[in-house]
RNA sequence: GCCCUCGUAGCUCAAUGGAUAGAGCCGCGGACUUCUAAGCCGCUGAUGUAAGUUCGAUUCUUACCGAGGGCACCA
């Protein structure tokens, strides 16, 4: 069971102490100071009630003060324009940082008993697996981590289009025999250009279209069956390496029907006739109008969309469901929200989706192409990167996934290869490097004599150690896995500087403090990482 | 034209309306007979423009400039 934190019990003192003048429910900030010099941990209470009460915010602040005592704080300053500054007892870390030696997945129970379903990755059987897909996957797989670690039962899923025009563009390809063998990749790049640019091309291809949703054909069955399920195989291989494991698997095969009749039953209501389709006004909402059934009279990806949220909502009652796709689908997929929420089927699922979006990842030479001149794709991507990293493949995952998950999910990424491959500086592999230097001292500890000299005051890397909790439900609160990337990158960082400045096992002894606090880095590293879905190594 | 993202140091990224805007890369300069140097220490360097709201704005509002994305039968 998680204890009353120190911060939420500086939250409640301070909030007493605003009520007991007269300022209740005001909303005020406890967070952590940039500075560490500033203390352990802050409040602007004084700034945010010093206009409320007509009085200076210095003398509010020194009031404020006066009254508060918290236990586990040693020292309560004002500074700067008013804020209140608390700095903890040496006891109280070294009691935190011992609690940190046990952290573990889920430890800290701000989510217990919620239900959440996470989707992400999404690739298209019949096509690559491209770095779009490797985007989606860290993001979504770090936030399905995040609510774990608070104690939510999470599902993962994966919504797979397995139909559409993609699909017969692909088998059109094989069929006519457009490349060697059976490489699914490279069919649809070559069925696409056809579509393009050849009219009887295009012809056969609608054609296969109709026949692989009404399944009349022997032949192309046959050519489904195999690359839908070679596809698939080989998406299982990847998630693999990158540490996923779905709960849930959709397909378009499925969500297509029941979405075409979600949107029948409500012509009139919901949505209207239109030239030949069906359409949802989105000007209602703002929005702008997309169109769910085609003149042809098939679903688009539109009316899919409402058939996979009738399907995650039979799987149960999710308190969250959050999707993430590339930010070029974030108009779409509000208008898709809009005509579900007035739809009674999927009503309550839509009102509980949040949907993250992600920006696209772009090369810092501009190139889109790997060494063998291919287009690179998030396979090309991990194993060029696993060589550089003399075959670890740990590494190169890791690299990549810190590369995603350092910056805001909403934004582009512009990845260098050269800089990834060099695995210097803020990177995976520093965080990788750090945990592994832990552990190494740890197994070096196990055979050293252990002393007790008088502990000195808290170091920087224990007061920072202090936060991780904090940080992980912040992250999680936020749908945005990069507040722990930074947070870690400065554990890492300050352990480092720790490690460089003081000698730990001298003449075969180290201080038990040493050890206490080696072990709260080593363990808040690991499932810091784990949050993050970087790979944990035991040596490098 | 309308809508949505995003503009911070030469480059790649941080900053929960707060305190002196932080890191890494690059560059320059250091420390190593010792626990993993993929590391550590020091130095230089930035909020697109113009207003507004606020005690206080990188953060909120408006306009403009610039980049990307979206806007009817693709996904």
């Amino acid at each position: 069971m998680a204890m009353t934190s120190v911060r939420e019990k500086i939250e409640q003192a301070v909030a007493q102490t605003l009520a007991d003048l007269g300022a209740a429910n005001v909303p005020f900030a406890v967070e952590r100071p940039a500075d560490m010099l500033h203390g352990d941990y802050s409040t602007n209470a004084a700034l945010v009630v010093a206009k409320l009460l007509k009085k200076n915010p210095k003398d509010v602040a020194q009031e404020i003060a006066d009254k508060l005592t918290v236990q586990g704080v040693k020292t309560i300053d004002i500074a700067g324009p008013g804020f209140i500054n608390f700095t903890l007892a040496g006891n109280a870390v070294k009691d935190i940082v011992h609690e940190a030696h046990e952290t573990s997945w889920g430890s800290n129970n701000a989510r217990q008993g919620q239900k959440i379903m996470v989707e992400y990755t999404d690739p298209n059987p019949f096509k690559e697996f491209h770095i779009g897909h490797l985007m989606s996957n860290a993001i979504g797989e770090s936030i399905a981590r995040l609510f774990e670690a608070g104690g939510a039962d999470v599902k993962r899923a994966n919504y797979q289009g397995d139909v559409g025009l993609h699909v017969a563009k692909t088998i059109w390809a094989v069929k006519n025999k457009k490349v060697a063998g059976a490489d699914w990749g490279a069919a649809y790049v070559a069925g696409n250009t056809a579509y393009e640019t050849d009219e009887v091309a295009k012809k056969e291809i609608q054609e296969i279209n109709v026949k692989v949703y009404d399944r009349t054909d022997d032949a192309i069955n046959a050519l489904y069956d195999e690359g839908r399920e070679s596809s698939l195989a080989h998406f299982e291989e990847i998630y693999k390496k990158l540490g996923t494991k779905f709960d849930e698997y959709f397909f378009e095969s499925q969500t297509w029907k029941k979405g075409l009749g979600l949107v029948q039953n409500n012509i009139g209501q919901v949505f209207e006739a239109s030239d030949g389709a069906v359409i949802y006004r989105g000007e209602q909402d703002g929005l702008h109008t997309r169109v769910f059934i085609n003149a042809a009279g098939l679903p688009t990806y539109e009316a899919k969309d409402l058939g996979l949220l009738a399907l995650k909502a039979e799987k149960g009652e999710f308190d969250v469901s959050v999707t993430v796709t590339a930010s070029e689908q974030t108009e779409y997929f509000k208008v898709v929200l809009a005509a579900a929420k007035h739809i009674d089927e999927v009503q309550a699922i839509a009102e509980r989706t949040q949907h993250v979006s992600h920006g696209m990842m772009r090369f810092a030479d501009g190139k889109m192409s790997s060494r063998t001149g291919n287009v690179v794709t998030g396979e090309s991507l991990l194993a060029d990167l696993t060589e550089a990293a003399r075959g670890r493949e740990d590494v190169a995952v890791g690299a990549i996934k810190y590369t995603v998950l350092k910056s805001a999910s909403s934004k582009d990424i512009v990845f260098d290869p050269e800089k990834s491959l060099s695995l210097d500086g803020d990177s995976g592999p520093y965080l990788q490097y750090a945990l592994v230097r832990t552990r190494s001292l740890l197994r070096k500890a196990a055979e050293a004599q252990v002393v007790d000299p008088q502990p000195a005051g808290a170091m920087p890397v224990e007061r920072l150690i202090v936060h991780f909790p904090e940080v992980v439900e912040y992250a999680a609160t936020e749908l945005e896995p990069h507040y722990v990337t930074t947070y870690l990158t400065e554990l890492a960082s300050a352990f480092n500087s720790w490690y460089a400045q003081e000698r730990l096992i001298v003449d075969g002894a180290i201080t038990t403090r040493s050890i206490a606090v080696l072990k709260a880095i080593e363990n808040t590293l690991a499932q810091g990482l784990k949050v993050l879905g970087i790979p944990t190594p035991e040596e490098m």
